[in-house]
DNA sequence: ACCTGAACACCGTTCAAGT
DNA sequence: ACCTGAACACCGTTCAAGT
């Protein structure tokens, strides 16, 4: 009669189960405090469970970041399906890109690492990745076609803006300007009907950089 | 008759200048290659010298990078100094800010050590930060002024809008994006003439995030 | 005055041995 | 089937001992 605990792994031994569940609660705890780069023998001890049960339940630190951001991709793209028909464009892919700055902020310096996945098909967050990537792309396209986004930009450059944003975010200095710092960044990403082939001419050389 | 080696410390014994000159030397090449967070310890072993001269040479991680980029510095700021009273005052600061994006490139994570190094006086990176930001501050207020730079930024938020684009370019997956989004992002700040109070009001919600 | 490297307290990762 | 912790190869940082 228990209810099916939501995103668990498959069958698993009652002690093994109420392992990882404790692991994943203290993983947690950890990870929001100290980062994506916590000591993963330091929750292994503070969970009072050997290294090797860790490892095994999270072969790689990405595996472990995945979990715990199980519920976060969950909800963008559920959001992202709900947006897709409804109301305005524009304003759908904005709300939706603040929501996924929002996510990657939960833990510190998890920006980076799903960067790091990106390109990487081997590393365990490369999936969600990639889904992210594909439901961004879709807001993003209806908002070139219907509404007035840019239409230079593909779904990794809007990552990559919003990527930008939350390292901002990640910064103690400069988080405190992250929120308007979105809103500048958003305003060049619409930059206005049928975009005029050069918005950005007086900036001259371009390209190389 | 030996030339004074640019940017060398003071009094120093000659043994000990050698080994400070070819530490750095090697240094250089391997947070060339391996970015901010190279082994210190390796460093030492390349160059031949034990771990405390190493440490005493440069008694923090930050002490090693401010004097790995102290041409750059030097550089970035003279040239800010050339370009205050001439030319299109946009251009300048745009052009500024380009190689201020490229020094900052030189070695991978570096941006996010000055950005920690911002807020930190005893940071060996604090000095140099506050340098940077200085200029790059006339050169907005100039744009501001005379030119066509929105007036609701400030030097802080060019640093960080410059420094997530520099977050980009560390990003082997997005890297190839980073020029473009440079300019994308430059057509935020110079988002026309007397800028209107809200040129992002479309994107409403703003503030929070 | 300058240099060395052992010592200490940490990592991540693997894997034999236990239950 | 699952768990543990020693073992290995690394870190950064300090500091007594050497020249």
């Amino acid at each position: 009669m228990r209810s099916p605990s939501k995103a668990a792994p498959p069958a698993m031994r009652a002690d093994a189960r109420k392992n990882y569940e404790h692991l994943l609660a203290v993983a947690r705890k950890i990870v929001l405090k100290e980062g994506v780069d916590a000591s993963l023998r330091d929750i292994a001890r503070k969970a009072g469970v050997g290294l090797g049960t860790l490892y095994r339940h999270f072969p790689t630190r990405e595996a472990l970041l995945e979990t715990l951001l199980r519920t976060e991709w969950d909800e963008l793209i559920a959001k992202a399906r709900a947006l897709e028909g409804a109301g305005a464009p524009d304003e759908a892919l904005v709300s939706w890109l603040r929501d996924f700055v929002a996510a990657v902020r939960t833990y510190r310096g998890v920006v980076t690492s799903m960067t790091s996945a990106f390109a990487d098909e081997t590393s365990a967050l490369h999936a969600s990745c990639a889904a992210i990537r594909a439901v961004c792309n879709q807001l993003l396209v209806r908002a070139q076609t219907e509404g007035t986004a840019r239409n230079d930009l593909d779904g990794t450059d809007l990552f990559a803006l919003v990527g930008a944003l939350a390292w901002i975010g990640d910064q103690p200095a400069l988080a405190s300007r992250a929120g308007a710092l979105f809103d500048v960044v958003m305003g060049a990403v619409f930059d206005g009907r049928a975009l005029p082939p050069k918005k950005t001419a007086q900036l001259r050389p371009a390209g190389v950089f």
